[in-house]
DNA sequence: TTTTGAAATTTGTAGGATGATTGGTACATT
DNA sequence: AATGTACCAATCATCCTACAAATTTCAAAA
C-alpha cells in the first residue's frame, strides 16, 4: 500500500515536542515555559522556527503568549479548544442535542462499567447538591450539578467522550451562570437525578437513558422560553 | 461591566481574516492561495507575522504549505482536523461508540424533521447501493454506505453534529479501507438500512434509535474480532 | 511602608539574506 | 512517442539582526 512521504519540517517538529511536554504533564497547566531565548538554544533552532511553531500551539489553544511577561500553558488539549471555539458559533439548542447524544450514550456505558469508586462519587455529589439547596447557594448547586453529569461521563470510561463532552459542559455552565447574572429564573432540579444514580447503580441501561432524556428534554424546554422571551 | 481590552496582535488578525476568506468560500478547497509576497502587501504586515499567521492555520488544518509550490486550501472547519488527530490516539472502540452516539441522536432527530429531499436522497443511497453489490463492486458499495450515513446526520439538521460526526466517520472509513487492502473478510450489510429509511420516513423516532443502536453492535463486534485476531 | 521610575527581561514586528524544493521548459536520447 | 537530463523560475524554509512595546524587577525616593 501506498502512503504519503511525511518529512516533517522544523517548525512541526518543534511543536510536537512542545505538545509532548505539555501533554506528559512536563510543563503543567499555569506554568511560565522558558523564554524563547533558552528554547531556541535547547532546541537549536532559529527565533523564527521556534517562533512559528509557539504561535501555531497558541493558535491552537495550547498556551498564550504575553508580550513583556513570558508564555504560559493553557490547556493540555487542543481538541477542547477547538470545540469551544466552535460552539461559539453554532446555536444553543444544537449544543444541547448534542450533549445530549453523548450523555445518554455515557449514561448506559457507565451502567455498563461502573466501578464502585464512580458510585461513591456519584453519591457524594448527590449528598452535597443536596445541602447547597437546603443552604440556598444555588452557585454552588449548579457546579456540584456540573460535577455530577462528568462523574457520569467518567464512569463510561471512554476517554474520546470524556474530551468531547467537557468542552461542551463548560459551555453550558457559563450559559447558566449568565442566566443566573440577568436574575432569571431558573428551575432548580428538585430531584436530584437520585433516578440515574439508582439505575446506574443497578446496572440498567434502559433506564438511565430514558432518564438523561427526560431531563434534557427540561433543559431544552427552559432555553427555548429564554430565547423566545427576548 | 468592565470588559477586557481586546488587543488583537496581527498575526491573530491577519489568520482570522484568513480564516473567513477560507470559511467564507472565497478560498475553495484545493486553491492555491496568492504567495507570501503579495500577501505581505495586502495585508501590510511583514514576512515574519504572514509566516506566522499561515502556519497557526496549517497546524490547525487548515492550509498546507508545500516547499516550492506554494500554500493550498485543505479544509474548510478545523474542528474536523483537531477531531482526526485526537481520535488517532484513541481506541477505536472508543470511537465507534462516540459515532454510535452522535448517529443514535441524529436519526432521531432525522425522523423528526426529515425533508422530502434528505428521503429521495436517503433512497437514491439505497438504490446505488444495492447496484454496488450486484456488481460486486464492494469497494463501491462502503463508499455509499459512508454517504448514506452521512445523508442521514445531514437529515437532522444539526450543524453541529455534523461537523463531529463528519471527521469520525472519515477515520471509520479509512479502517475499514485497510481491512479490505489486508484481504479481510468484511461482512456486508445485506439488509441495506432499508428499516432505518422507513423508520426515519415514518418519522418513528423510537425504531430509528434502535436500528442504529443495533447495527452499530454488528460493527463493533466484527472489530473486537479483527483486534482478537491479531 | 508605599510610590516612583529606571533598567532588565520578554515577546511583537520588521526586513534582508541564503538554501531547498517543486514545477515547468527545452532538448537530447532511446 | 516515451523517457531522461539539464536548467530556470517561483515559492517556501530557515536563519540573522535590529528595534519596538509590554511587563517585571528592584532600588531609590517620598
Amino acid at each position: 500500500m501506498i502512503q504519503k512521504t511525511n518529512r516533517m519540517n522544523l517548525v512541526e517538529q518543534v511543536a510536537s515536542q512542545i505538545e509532548q511536554l505539555i501533554g506528559s504533564g512536563h510543563w503543567q497547566i499555569g506554568d511560565r515555559i522558558p523564554p524563547e531565548m533558552e528554547l531556541m538554544e535547547k532546541f537549536d533552532v532559529s527565533r523564527n522556527t521556534l517562533r512559528e511553531a509557539i504561535r501555531a500551539l497558541v493558535h491552537a489553544g495550547l498556551l498564550e503568549t504575553r508580550q513583556g511577561s513570558g508564555t504560559i500553558v493553557r490547556s493540555t488539549n487542543a481538541l477542547g479548544a477547538a470545540i469551544k471555539r466552535h460552539v461559539k458559533k453554532s446555536a444553543l439548542l444544537e449544543t444541547i442535542d448534542v450533549r445530549l447524544a453523548l450523555e445518554k450514550q455515557a449514561a448506559q456505558l457507565a451502567a455498563e462499567h461502573r466501578s464502585e469508586t464512580d458510585l461513591a462519587k456519584l453519591e457524594e455529589y448527590i449528598q452535597l447538591s443536596r445541602q447547597a439547596v437546603e443552604n440556598k447557594d444555588y452557585e454552588q448547586f449548579i457546579k456540584l450539578d456540573i460535577h455530577f453529569h462528568q462523574a457520569i461521563v467518567s464512569a463510561s470510561n471512554n476517554q474520546l467522550l470524556i474530551d468531547l463532552y467537557e468542552p461542551l459542559a463548560e459551555i453550558i455552565y457559563s450559559f447558566v451562570q449568565d442566566l443566573m447574572a440577568m436574575n432569571k429564573p431558573f428551575k432548580y432540579e428538585e430531584e436530584l437525578h437520585i433516578e440515574l444514580f439508582t439505575a446506574i447503580r443497578n446496572q440498567d441501561k434502559h433506564a438511565a437513558a430514558t432518564y438523561v432524556e427526560d431531563y434534557m428534554e427540561v433543559l431544552r424546554k427552559e432555553v427555548v422560553e429564554m430565547i423566545e422571551e427576548e
